[in-house]
DNA sequence: TGTGTTTTGTGAATTGTTTCACATTAATTC
DNA sequence: GAATTAATGTGAAACAATTCACAAAACACA
């Protein structure tokens, strides 16, 4: 089995994904080959840089020859076990929570929420297609359907407490929604995602940009 | 005016964000005083790495008495203009946007969803608390609004289309949820959040992680 | 007022990431 | 089948971000 290098992880697998996702465009539109500067054109990085996430990950073409697309797109969807289904967990249905719980798009790439939680009993009533269900069941669906990964959406003022149920019944992995950074052993992998960032720096970007472009009036 | 450096603005702009709500969250527990050792423990950083990007924003502490937590506070307030409020446009009105057009933490944030927008009439209809209106009505809201930053939550298909048109009616910032990176004027400014890719790096991470430990086994 | 202590601010060193440069290989052409 | 061409793969170089190390400043206390 191949010893992926600790460097460098989190910026080639978000551009490792990219790349997929071209590759499966270019794969329905029938091109047979591609060769890194198409990857890059459309990633808007450069042909070396395409070379170099593939050769982290161990993913190899032909000299002259590209790569042909449908074989890297079967490495690819191997090396990242598309062919599995993840099953995932997903704590807090507020507006977020129930957003993601219909968000079509995890389907496609092998994420399938198994479960939801929520502990307003009114939620667990009126949410439509899927079941809601009370923490106190959480245990039971994460051992029988082998869910590692949990999503949570949950306010603030309960991220910490949920995170330490799921960790405790056996959750490894966490995307977290809240603001608050979690605290988690060392085992346990959390990825932050934090809207109102994501949106306030661009904000301030554009603010930025303005001022500077100010300067030469 | 203080000239930024073009460098490591992203990261740092990342974490000032995450320093400003320790501090907001310092300050409403009546902290008077805080180090860069505080704030570096609550963002799991460096306190090197927290003077750097103070620094590198221009603001400046007191040798051994730290930094007064409110006018610390002020001081990131003032830079990132949350005395103001900036309005924003939201396009797509799917689950996600939905979900968005809810989202009570923007406010908190200086965040201001004016509008609403989608093709389906449906939409426009259905939605309870929140105006949708069409697209035909883009360019009046926009100059009516002084607004320059919109969200796009459509689908794939329609996202290219849906930027040139903002940013032919003056958008200058957006925030794209859309799995297509879009193509912008270098003045545009694009930040992409792409859900599914922040859940499968996880699953694959915890993936890679067992792997990992097996073998010690 | 002086001495010791604590914390900031920042050049220098280190570590990490991207780009460059080019040897290597495979396809194509003559 | 030799020569030419066009791609990959990857060390080396350049660039960027983080951490180290320590001088400078400010407070505490005698």
């Amino acid at each position: 089995m191949k010893q992926f290098t600790k460097h460098n992880t989190r910026n080639s697998l978000r551009r490792i994904f990219l790349y997929h996702g071209l590759l499966v465009r270019l794969n329905s539109m029938g091109v047979k080959r591609v060769y890194s500067y198409n990857l890059a054109e459309g990633a808007r990085v450069t042909p070396e840089q395409v070379r170099k996430d593939f050769s982290e990950y161990g993913i190899r073409g032909n000299r002259r020859g590209g790569y042909m697309t449908v074989l890297l797109l079967n490495e690819m969807e191997t090396l990242f076990r598309r062919d599995r289904v993840t099953n995932v967990i997903l704590v807090g249905m507020g507006n977020l929570g129930q957003a993601l719980s219909k968000y079509s798009r995890f389907g496609q790439r092998g994420i399938n929420i198994v479960a939801t939680f929520d502990i307003d009993p009114y939620k667990q009533k009126t949410r439509d297609e899927m079941q809601v269900y009370t923490p106190g069941r959480l245990q039971e669906i994460i051992d029988r359907f082998h869910v590692t990964v949990a999503i949570i959406a949950v306010p603030d003022i309960s991220a910490q407490e949920v995170c330490n149920e799921l960790v405790g019944m056996g959750i490894r992995g966490i995307v977290n929604f809240s603001p608050v950074l979690l605290r988690v052993p060392e085992y346990v992998i959390v990825n932050n995602v934090n809207l109102s960032d994501e949106i306030e720096s661009v904000i301030w970007s554009v603010y930025r940009m303005k001022e500077q472009q100010s300067l030469y009036l």
